[in-house]
RNA sequence: GGCGACAUCGCCAAGUGGUAAGGCAAGGGUCUGCAAAACCCUCAUCCCCGGUUCGAAUCCGGGUGUCGCCUCCA
């Protein structure tokens, strides 16, 4: 397997710290508010990374993190007049609700931050003893300049930063780019006891101190989209290298931007979807297709007749799978002859190299032609690449609840079916055809439901 | 201003030196009383200019255009 490491710029074959075994971590949300389409696509490409090396026989271990105490959440907690506790209980849960509706799996851990306040106060100690942290009037900053390597994650050199247009002024730090290690508490905030007075921590704190607690110091992989580059794993990187001499991360991973319009889609730029409400519209596997069918790392334009042709190409699937009638053979063992495997192979070569999954996707529908194809000339292998199909789309989190999806709800049409021939006889006892009239009573009667005319119009009783 | 990414059929999108995957749409056909659905078939020389090479969409240089990061942000 190769994997695009951010920190080299390149393709860098993949090897596991442990061999068998893969930890990752990717950046959760900042429960303040609901989460939009876009992160969605970062965590479901995730979701796809998981599942493939658990696919390719990895012991993986996935944690995100989700962060329950920062300026958003005191804005919004203000805002929604209540507290910060409630807006972190409230939206955690709208988190879990809506991943579980996009057909996103469960991480192994999902650690929040103010869980591990103890440990960051501990690492920001630990950082003030080796002089890379300095505290003033009850703020603790990091110091950019103690460490030599700062930027080279985001390939910024400080200098560049120092005369950048966008760097935040701020009197108390030695160099504008330091970042917060811990944050004194305003009259009426949140706040936990520290060393410095009473407080809270900083952002890109607790990722290091999480990370490092349920995974350990060095991790496989680490992931998030593209603006969290800078500043934020840069700066969990600093704190990381700052505290250990052990490498923290081995390979970075970034997706790229759901855009709209052509724009980055992102909450301060207020142009965004919530995620609860796309997937109202289209079925998760739907919006699957839509992301997967792009790489991971380019940016993709949120387009609505965009995500109508991933909906066409999705039921085209299903189809293959109604039409040959999957479902007969769900349960079959099946063995797989060398041509069937071979489509496999090339399933994993294009997973292999930085999850191409576009690649991956042009190969089930490339099975999905040669299915079809030798179902026509009546040769069984069809039922091989059938299966081949399914196994190969459930690692892209396709076909989820297949049985349940193929199968044809009648009940829900009855309903439907007898109000239409209540509607046709009435048709008929207007024309006063009452042979057609009574032979669709009769019928109907002979099957076990029994039409009743009332005053309100004909009813229906089932006499079974 | 600094740094970086990208530009492939009507649309979306793979392909990183050996002669252009896949999806959607479109056209033709099969099927049908007519349709719809489904199925089969067809459909690009890769933004521009120059260079390297036996050979480039793929490498190098120069344009043009789009986007991102440098600020909280997936």
């Amino acid at each position: 397997m190769r994997i695009y490491n951010t920190l080299s710029r390149k393709k860098e074959k993949f090897i596991p710290l442990e061999p068998g075994k893969v930890k990752i971590y990717v950046c959760g949300p900042t429960v303040y508010n609901y989460f939009h389409i876009g992160n969605a696509r970062t965590f479901i490409f995730f979701d796809v990374v998981r599942s493939y090396f658990t696919y390719r026989n990895y012991e993986v271990t996935y944690v995100q993190n989700l962060t329950d105490i920062d300026d958003h959440l005191i804005e919004q907690a203000i805002k929604e007049k209540t507290s910060v506790p409630e807006i972190a209980e409230k939206y955690i849960a709208a988190f879990f609700a809506d991943i579980s509706q996009l057909g996103v799996k469960k991480a192994d851990h999902y650690p929040k931050a103010t869980e591990y306040i103890g440990e960051m106060l501990d690492m920001i100690e630990k950082l003030a003893e080796k002089g890379l942290a300095y505290e003033v009037n009850g703020d603790v900053y990091f110091s950019v300049d103690s460490l030599t390597s700062y930027g080279r994650l985001s390939g910024k050199k400080l200098e560049e930063l120092r005369v950048g247009a966008r760097v935040e002024e701020n009197l108390q730090k030695r160099n504008p780019a330091d970042f917060t290690l811990w944050k004194k508490a305003k009259e009426g905030e949140p706040r936990w006891p520290s060393p410095w007075g009473e407080g809270r921590p900083g952002w890109h704190t607790e990722c290091v101190v999480m990370s490092r607690k349920l995974l350990g110091e060095t991790i496989d992989i680490h992931g998030g989209a593209v603006d969290l580059i800078f500043p934020h794993h840069e700066n969990e990187l600093a704190q990381a290298e700052g505290i250990s001499a052990k490498p923290f991360v081995r390979y970075w991973m970034h997706g790229g931007f759901l855009n709209i319009g052509g724009e980055k889609m992102s909450k301060s730029l207020d142009n965004f979807f919530l995620a609860r409400d796309v997937v109202k519209k289209f079925d998760s596997e739907v919006l699957r297709i839509f992301f997967l069918s792009k790489h991971y790392r380019s940016q993709i334009d949120y387009n609505l007749d965009l995500i109508g042709e991933s909906e066409q190409a999705l039921h085209s699937l299903y189809m293959l799978l109604k039409d040959l009638d999957y479902l007969r053979i769900m349960d079959k063992r099946i063995n797989y002859t060398e041509e069937v495997l071979e489509s496999k192979n090339e399933f994993l070569a294009a997973m292999d190299d930085d999850f191409n999954t576009a690649r991956s996707i042009a190969v089930l529908f490339d099975i999905t032609r040669k299915a079809r194809q030798y179902y026509n000339q009546q040769n069984p292998v069809y039922e091989e690449y059938l299966h081949m199909l399914v196994e190969l789309g459930q690692v892209l989190g396709l076909f989820q609840n297949l049985a349940i999806k193929l199968k044809t709800d009648w009940d829900s049409y009855s309903n439907d079916l007898i109000a239409l021939l209540v509607k046709y006889r009435d048709k008929f006892k207007e024309e006063k055809n009452w042979e057609m009239a009574d032979q669709i009573r009769n019928d109907l009667r002979s099957i076990g439901i029994e039409l009743q005319d009332t005053k309100e119009g004909t009813i229906w009783k089932s006499l079974k």
